[in-house]
DNA sequence: TTTTTCTGTTAAAAGGTTTTAGCATATGAG
DNA sequence: CTCATATGCTAAAACCTTTTAACAGAAAAA
């Protein structure tokens, strides 16, 4: 019962149909060459009715482009990384370029064979990715032969970079909290050994010329944990909280609650990364700041599309501006 | 000064090189044919020297299989795709095999175009998922001519799907809390018209012979809300709380918190999902399911390999079973 | 010695497309 | 009427691999 339906149409088939030679046809289809106008439209009209698609592989083994973009990255759970890959498919899907996922888990071995594997498919260009922006790709990435583009995380000093612009946003979070009247701005944040923080921080002390800063962890907990030490010191308390993350946020807003602070009034509290399951439901709700990662996944998916097609780009850090979310904390 | 590197070496290098011919060169990297064991490992030892790697798209397009499959999701942000996704990624890579990942945000326009792509790149099989276990997948879909499985989504009758369990996720909630001597157990979840929350909803009062579901959304603010009503009525006030996700047990947690109520001690609450950025954070931390994601995405990965390779395959929906995460909270 | 079997190797075809170079035919210029 | 040019189309090569069928040569059997 296997109709002749159940093979796939070639260019072949549309050329017997259509009554002409396969270079036509080809010729036809993609609009190049001399080619009547009436059968540029016949061999068209018959390759739809066929339901006629070209393969790719071998469209990609003539021609070296496999209209395939690789994307590699160290995430597995993917609150970054996700809405990044979501920026980049959204780009590429309307180029006609399609997008391995390939998650790393940090490590070395699983980041070879995936390696391997996207060069093995003549991925026309691979997108570097991860958890902090000075994670450092593997070393078989640097010497390709093929582009690169990084985002969220560190190239080398030739190389094109997509960032989230941290200190944008730190200044961003201490004007709005000094144009609140704030005057006494502290700053809770994560460990000190990751680049953003100390971006951010260093933004913060510009920006505020203070210098209350405390490294911590991500956590939620280290939220709780710092506002406990900050209020069972002695000496003048913050009137505004500037926090590395929405986690810490929600942590140091639990943590005032519990001592009966009231949020914006005594304490106004701006977080980061506008991580809209904690941002939306902390109470009061976060004002904090988003980093547009689907903005960047799109820069850094319309920039591996130029690379792939040979165009030049500036190398160097583009850092891509923060905006303000403003709900009722701040 | 591009030197002779730049170029990708091709069997063809190799079988000179080796001084025989292609086909022997191709036998003997691939172990099959009557090849002398010393001319075998000459050419595997001279393909490594050179660095010789076969082009994926050559070789696609003689053995008709891609060695690569795509996944199909209506999910953008991950919280449920990501893991999934990890885990088929962590099956496929084993086997050599390479995904397509294909964000369609609920647009079928999108699904569509993904879909053409991933045909047109002669993927061996495609995984869809999504968000809820209900959701239909794209009819274009259903007749296709290569494998479907259908992940964290409904398949048609004759297709293999593989969803958590959340009947027995449900009962193991309760019994759970029964062992602990609770004996007024309410349930308090998401939105009717997702068919987990009615399958959790039903085995939770086949298991505990209460009735007390309360549906609403899947939201902390109406974990809050939910608390609010039942404490503002009259009448006994349970000693447990079964929650449909963590993100509404946050809300539970927060309310009965407000109230001076203790958890565990006067009310345990049990969430679902085990999303550890928040089970891990409520106060106390969160006792939950976990639907074992990673899991669901090994098998369907598994699955998905062994449809493609005309493996035959029982239909219907497979469930995975849940497993309870115990923190403090009950 | 002749015939058969086995072994190691290879030429050639196949897969589906794009592209180059060339072939007729028709049109325009001289 | 001849020569150049433009037009529409096509045969064939190329991309890189796997696989089939066949070919020598050697060993075993008759």
């Amino acid at each position: 019962m296997t109709g002749p339906d159940d093979k796939r149409r070639t260019i072949r088939d549309v050329a017997k149909a259509a009554g002409v030679s396969i270079s036509t046809a080809s010729n036809a289809l993609n609009g190049i060459g001399r080619t009547n106008a009436e059968t540029r439209e016949k061999v068209k009209r018959i390759a739809d009715e066929l339901g006629f698609r070209p393969n790719a592989l071998a469209r990609g083994l003539l021609t070296k482009r496999s209209h395939a973009i690789g994307m590699l990255t160290n995430d597995t759970y993917g609150r970054l990384t996700l809405p990044m890959a979501a920026g980049v498919s959204e780009i590429l899907v309307d180029h006609g370029v399609s997008l391995f996922l390939c998650a790393t888990n940090n490590d070395p071995r699983l980041a070879k064979l995936h390696l391997d594997a996207l060069l093995d498919r003549q991925v026309d260009g691979i997108i570097f990715s991860a958890t902090r922006i000075d994670l450092e790709p593997p070393p078989e990435l640097l010497k390709l032969g093929i582009p690169v583009i990084y985002a969220f995380a560190q190239g080398p000093a030739d190389s094109v970079s997509f960032h989230p612009d941290d200190a944008q946003g730190a200044r961003l979070a201490v004007q709005h909290l000094q144009a609140l009247g704030r005057s006494r701005i502290l700053h809770i944040t994560g460990e000190q050994n990751y680049l953003a923080a100390r971006i951010r921080a260093e933004a913060y002390r510009e920006a505020s010329g203070a210098c209350d800063v405390m490294f911590g962890e991500w956590s939620e907990e280290w939220g709780h944990t710092a506002i406990d030490a900050v209020y069972s010191q002695t000496g003048k308390k913050p009137d505004a909280i500037f926090c590395g993350s929405d986690e810490i946020a929600r942590g140091v807003i639990g943590a005032l609650r519990d001592r009966g602070i009231s949020i914006p009034d005594e304490v106004a509290v701006v977080g980061f990364d506008n991580w809209e399951v904690i941002s939306k439901q902390t109470r009061p709700p976060l004002t904090t700041l988003d980093m547009a990662l689907k903005d960047i996944g799109r820069r850094a998916g319309l920039a591996i599309l130029g690379l792939s097609r040979r165009e030049k780009l500036e190398p160097g850090i583009v850092r891509h501006p923060c905006s303000l979310v403003r709900r009722a904390s701040a």
